[in-house]
RNA sequence: GGAGCCGGCCAGGCAAUCGCCGCCGCGAAAGCGGGGGAGGAAAGUCCGGGCUUCAUAGGGCAAGGUGCCAGGUAACGCCUGGGCGGCGAGAGCCGACGGAAAGUGCCACAGAGAACAGACCGCCGAUGGCCCGCAAGGGAUCAGGCAAGGGUGAAACGGUGCGGUAAGAGCGCACCGCGGGGCCGGCAACGGCAACGGCACGGUAAACCCCACCGGAAGCAAGGCCAAAUAGGGAUGGACGUAGCCGUAAGGCUACAACGCGCGGCCCGCGCGCCAUCCGGGUAGGCUGCUAAAGCGCCGCGGUGACGCGUCGCGUAGAGGAAUGGUUGCCUCGGCCCGCAAGGGCUCAGGACAGAACCCGGCUUAUAGGCCGGCUCCCACU
């Protein structure tokens, strides 16, 4: 289960997308923004990606750029808490490099897991 | 060798490893194994179809579209062949290319005049006047004639030349153009031929319009099926005064003879109140539509060709908050550096345009680098 990234690690229903929204906490960081929410019912962590067209006009670039965030999350997924987290792309992020984008993304989880930290261990 | 034209094709390669999405097999499951997983444009959504639902007796009109002819096709605004016009030295390329003799409108500015036209400059002044002269004749230009030349314009009521004339004019002639008819070739668009007619008929239809043909609407979030919980609807049956409390439940106890709601202004009255089963609608959710297709390839036959027919082989992504990727190594191409060169080195965020969303046929647009075939022109050599 080292690195792995099957569908029960997604969010996937709109119902959960809408949970983020309202309630989770936002996390800024520069062209990205984090939603994290402890899930509820799942005790593994969960990824849902929200690219809007309007930050990312072309599909190869939305492709590429959830492809990014993925692949992060997948290789670091292990250490994380049980928590829902939205990532949501923001206008101008096709000027990062995958190493920035990269960095980015490694502060945002590391914020997000310390965030749902207390609540899961309690 | 250089310059160019046309058609077709590829879309960095191999390996290791970590992942993702379907399918098949094994497994109770976790998972494991096997095999498959973006494009030539998947894009723009501009046309044409299939499919689906709704509408529709039949037919007509309108909106909208198409527009040389013939063929291909499921169909097309596509393709092929041919015709005509234009461009190019050529290979070739480009063209909304039906009708102006059905009608209506418009043709600005400039210009004298713009559609059954017109005389500014100009030319002439033969003829009739005028002046000079004896006369022959000469002169100016009043009447008048002309439209060749100048000038305007996108366009000036055929063009060029010769004759002709006072000057001119299709006035006459030759050639070219034009016209209607004839003959010949062609399925046709159209072309050719000789004679005839002195020329009549300006342009504009991406202006209205006329003619011919097409022509119902919306789209896979189409549409079909299954269907939890909660609330509500209907039917049937049962229990039964109602409310509270106790009990897992069957039921028991207490209180009131009364209550609440609906019908109604009020009373009487009537109905409902609890439980079970069934039915239909329908939400979340799930399944389906969903990929075998007007499919692709080889060969043969028919056809100038688009394409058609036949044999054989292949069977090719199906997600659904949306997979098709990350990392590393080697090679390749590019870039940069060194070198006269052969070659060597650097190891770079360098590798075009771009990501399927029901499926096909087209069109249009984007596209690094490269390969193959055919053809044209120029130069050199033999």
């Amino acid at each position: 289960m080292t690195a792995r990234f099957p569908r029960r690690a997604r969010l996937q229903k709109p119902g959960e997308f809408k949970a983020a929204f309202e309630r989770g906490s936002r996390l800024n960081e520069k062209w990205l923004t984090a939603l994290v929410v402890s899930s509820g019912d799942s005790s593994e962590s969960r990824l849902g990606l929200a690219v809007p067209k309007k930050a990312v006009p072309r599909a190869v670039d939305r492709n590429r750029i959830k492809r990014q965030i993925r692949e992060s999350f997948r290789t670091r997924r292990a250490a994380f808490p049980a928590m829902d987290v939205v990532i949501l792309a923001r206008g101008g992020c096709l000027q990062a490099t995958p190493e920035q984008l990269s960095d980015i993304l490694d502060r945002l989880w590391t914020r997000a897991a310390a965030k749902c930290a207390p609540s899961a261990s309690s």
